[in-house]
RNA sequence: GGCGACGUACCCAAGUGGUCAAGGGGCGGGUUUGCAAAACCUGUACUCACCGGUUCGAAUCCGGUCGUCGCCUCCA
């Protein structure tokens, strides 16, 4: 087996991975601040970690899984204003929208999920600790944290405090002392939702509450802490200044990674700023409507995530065709596994393969050799920074070999071991990517679905116009045959005339 | 102004010193099919933005040019 290898931000090298405590990785994911929908941006940190963690767990790690969503927020109570809400009603129900939507991705839920209103007391106990040890003061109700008692601030994303250009952006605040100085606690303005403090009623800054939770429920040192690229700095820079200065020591986390960011792009492959006022914001919920997870798994795999990710028209579409090709082959294999069973224990199963394979030679000879050696050429893959799109190629590599097997039509009878290790295979990229690894007939099932919801379409209608068909293609009536399927070609409806009859589905273009 | 990333075929995209430059989509040809669809076979980059350099050898390393994007302010 090959070794682990991550790119650490910290380094900015892939360095071998091994946890602190062999065998078990405690990692932390910056979650979203809910004060809206998720959209397809927030997709991609999401989707990236939900691959570590499952990747991780694949070779037998034990992990821990945290993952935050930042309930109090600055935008939370500003939003919630504009709507009049209450800010932790508003939080609170974006949370639970997050959470389905995360769901109908298909992502693995994280061991814990800590909410920044349910851990004030371990906030206010960390920036009580950086007032005490002298890296953080108060003025007026608020408490900043004094970047340059950190010697080592600025170490993740390379900045140098000098560089920082105070005022560039936005008015200095005349009360700090250094204006990278941040807030680790806010006074309340009047009305605003507070907590009591030392300092007089307050709430979080932005930035401590990942480091208050992550010592919290993962300890001083952990191993991984994710997210997007857009956080380095100032967010996770300020983690780490807060968190090593209130523990007294480093390092807060020893391995950074970051997701690159997905850009919006028009037909001509141009950059689109996606946002509210353009109204061109892609939200999860309204892509998963419209096609299953795994095309969108697919969308977002199929390129490496640190690499920008641009989201063009064609994108989904060609995701949905890859997925679609995925589970095509699978079912090939299924159908062969339901004629010619399994013999019930690996072991048995593997002996039978290999001689099954010996004897057929050709395709099933090739389809054997190529899962059976699946495991190791998708775990390089995976091993290497994650390189799910190198894992894909090779899950496509074994569809178009499953294709050639599936017109073999002498081994299908006899095959089932066979198509037994194949399918171990796609199981296993099911389990890590989230992809080929369910059962061909949901998958359709609702693939289909979705696409005559889009077209308004019962299956009854398809249903009836089809068996219209086949009676005129029983009475071989051709041209009759033809038009009805001309007419369901325009409705989006493809046939497929088989041995065993005809089946249909939807076109995905 | 500072820091960083990226530029591989018609589109998306892997590959970062050495066998034919993965894989997906598209397009052309073929097999199969009543005809199709799906599938398979096959053709689609003698070349990796451009220009120099290092090397026996570079898409891969170094320097420069052009272009795009990100961060430095809330952001996955």
């Amino acid at each position: 087996m090959s070794e682990l290898r991550l790119y650490n931000t910290l380094s900015r090298t892939v360095e071998p991975f091994r946890p602190a405590v062999p065998g078990q990785v405690r990692m932390y994911v910056c979650g979203m601040t809910v004060y809206d929908y998720c959209h397809i941006g927030h997709a991609r940190a999401m989707i990236t970690f939900d691959v570590v963690a499952r990747w991780l767990r694949e070779r037998g790690l034990d992990l821990t899984y945290v993952r935050n969503h930042t309930d109090v927020d600055d935008k939370i109570i500003q939003r919630a204003a504009e709507l009049g809400e209450d800010p932790l009603a508003l939080s609170q129900r974006f949370v639970r929208a997050l959470d389905e939507d995360l769901a109908r991705l298909g992502l693995v839920e994280p061991d814990i999920a800590p909410k920044v209103s349910e851990h004030i007391p371990s906030i206010l106990a960390m920036v009580q600790a950086l007032v005490d040890r002298g890296h953080a003061y108060e003025a007026d109700g608020d408490v900043y944290f004094a970047v340059e008692s950190f010697d080592r601030y600025g170490q993740l994303s390379g900045k140098r405090i000098d560089d920082l250009r105070a005022g560039e952006r936005i008015a200095v605040d005349a009360r700090k002392r250094h204006p990278g100085d941040f807030a680790l606690w806010k006074a309340a303005k009047q009305g605003e939702v507070s907590w009591d403090s030392p300092w007089g009623p307050g709430r979080p800054g932005w930035h401590i509450e990942c480091s208050a939770m992550a010592t919290q429920h993962l300890g001083d040192t952990f191993d991984i802490h994710g997210g997007g690229i857009d956080l380095v700095f100032p967010h996770h820079e300020n983690e780490i200044a807060q968190a090593e200065c209130a523990t007294g020591h480093g390092p807060f986390a020893r391995y950074w990674m970051h997701n690159g960011h997905l850009t919006l792009v028009d037909e001509t492959g141009e950059p689109v700023k996606m946002s509210k006022s353009l109204g061109n914001v892609i939200r999860i919920r309204d892509l998963a409507d419209q096609v299953p997870a795994e095309a969108i798994r697919i969308l977002y795999l199929d390129s490496h995530y640190r690499r920008p990710l641009p989201f063009g028209p064609t994108k989904l579409q060609d995701a949905l065709m890859a997925a679609e090709r995925v589970h095509l082959a699978r079912q090939v294999l299924e159908g062969v596994l339901a004629s010619s069973p399994s013999l019930g224990s690996p072991e048995a199963d593997a002996a039978a393969a290999a001689g099954i394979a010996a004897t057929l030679a050709g395709d099933t000879a090739e389809l054997y050799e190529l899962a059976r050696t699946f495991p190791e050429r998708f775990g390089e893959a995976m091993d290497d920074d994650i390189n799910t799109a190198l894992a894909l190629a090779h899950l496509f590599d074994l569809v178009r070999v499953t294709n050639r097997f599936g017109n073999d039509k002498k081994a299908g009878k006899r095959a089932g071991p066979v198509a037994r290790i194949a399918l171990d295979a796609f199981d296993l990229a099911g389990r890590v990517l989230g992809v080929g690894g369910r059962d061909s007939a949901s998958f359709f099932v609702e693939l289909t679905d979705k696409l005559l919801a889009r077209q308004g379409l019962s299956r009854a209608e398809v249903q009836a116009r089809v068996d219209q068909r086949q009676e005129a293609r029983g009475a071989r009536d051709w041209a009759r045959a033809d038009q009805l399927r001309d007419e369901l070609d325009a409705l989006g409806v493809v046939l497929m005339d088989g041995t065993g009859g005809t089946t249909w589905r939807m076109r995905v273009a």
